[in-house]
DNA sequence: CTTAAATCTTTACAGCGTAAAGATTGAGTT
DNA sequence: AACTCAATCTTTACGCTGTAAAGATTTAAG
């Protein structure tokens, strides 16, 4: 309810939320430092007193998203047992449909991704992408509890994001027609293997 | 070998080349039409004789990066037997080592992407991405022969073709680390369910 | 109250996509 | 061979972009 006033008070949050809503609204071809500046009612170069470069605000928003993303992860998983492949199965299945929800998200968040993952899952690689951290360690752990090698469930954990993530990249393609009540739909494809 | 002259003499399809070559050495960021001109040692507003827009080029190099895909594609299932899994393991490894040796093509091709697929497969739909063609009707041809009702073989084209899709987008991130021999991993992966 | 740091504005510049108008060339007609 | 026209290319220009630089305003600390 600020004022309008030299100083905006809360610029930096301002033009991440706004950023956020450009892309939704109208993609991120249409996306420029000026117009989130307009949109929060400052001038064309004031985002530069809280980030260094265009880069660097949409780093912010792409973290934001990302965030918002794996709260919506560890929902998903909140009230299951941990232990059962049916964890596994609920975890995959809201992956997809984040983006089935949100799918200008899809492209925004991997197109020059700040995604960073140790594949070979030594445990001390740097993974700074928490959703693929909680598919992860979810899945060494419902699959130890089955007594399963651990060289075996790293294959399993790639072939699982995999899965996941290439449903939401094939789901959220512009020209995608599809008739499906997708919610079971990706289950059943999850499953079926 | 043509001298310099008014007439460049066959700019359009220099400016695919020329435009295909910067994706290549400087990524899509730095793509742009003036600097594919110049590289053609054209004017700037020369492009327009051939393309309306920049995003028409960008159309032109996507279709020309596809066709010799989808060319790599069909040479690898070509000594196969068609009515075999094993055909689609080749084709699924063609599919994401194809990406792997050319990172930069992966964004590039399903970036703001012209694939349009009708995923119910009523052999009706507009299907205009011809790798997704090729799995489709080998999956459908391999499975027939085993007796599964096409329903069933709906979900498994799919399911492959999101666990290739997947593992290319996985694969071909800026800041993924491996130490695999993939040619072989890519396999057990695939293969695993 | 003074000063410094943080935050915002103004101005400026090079690069971009592309519209418009004009120059050059080659191909076809006569 | 001369004329004509369409295709192809250049020049110029406009508004938008990212961002560097310098200056204004406000807040916070001493």
């Amino acid at each position: 309810m600020a004022e309008k006033s030299y100083h905006h008070g809360n610029l930096k949050e301002g033009l991440i939320e706004a950023g956020i809503n450009l892309i939704n609204e109208e993609g991120e071809k249409h996306f420029s430092l000026r117009r989130v500046a307009a949109l929060c009612g400052v001038s064309n170069a004031a985002p530069y007193s809280h980030f260094k470069s265009k880069e660097e605000l949409l780093k912010a928003m792409q973290n934001h998203v990302t965030d918002q993303f794996t709260a919506e992860l560890k929902k998903s998983i909140k009230d299951e047992d941990l232990d059962s492949p049916t964890a596994i199965i609920k975890l995959g299945k809201c992956y997809v449909m984040f983006f089935i929800r949100n799918p200008q998200y899809f492209e925004f968040l991997f197109s020059q991704s700040l995604v960073r993952v140790d594949l070979n899952m030594n445990d001390d690689g740097a993974n700074n992408y928490p959703p693929f951290e909680l598919l992860r360690k979810l899945t060494f752990r419902v699959f130890r509890k089955m007594g399963m090698p651990k060289n075996e469930i790293k294959d399993i954990v790639i072939s699982e994001w995999a899965t996941v993530h290439g449903l939401a990249a094939i789901l959220t393609m512009k020209g995608i027609s599809y008739d499906y009540d997708w919610e079971q739909k990706i289950e059943d494809i999850i499953v079926h293997k």
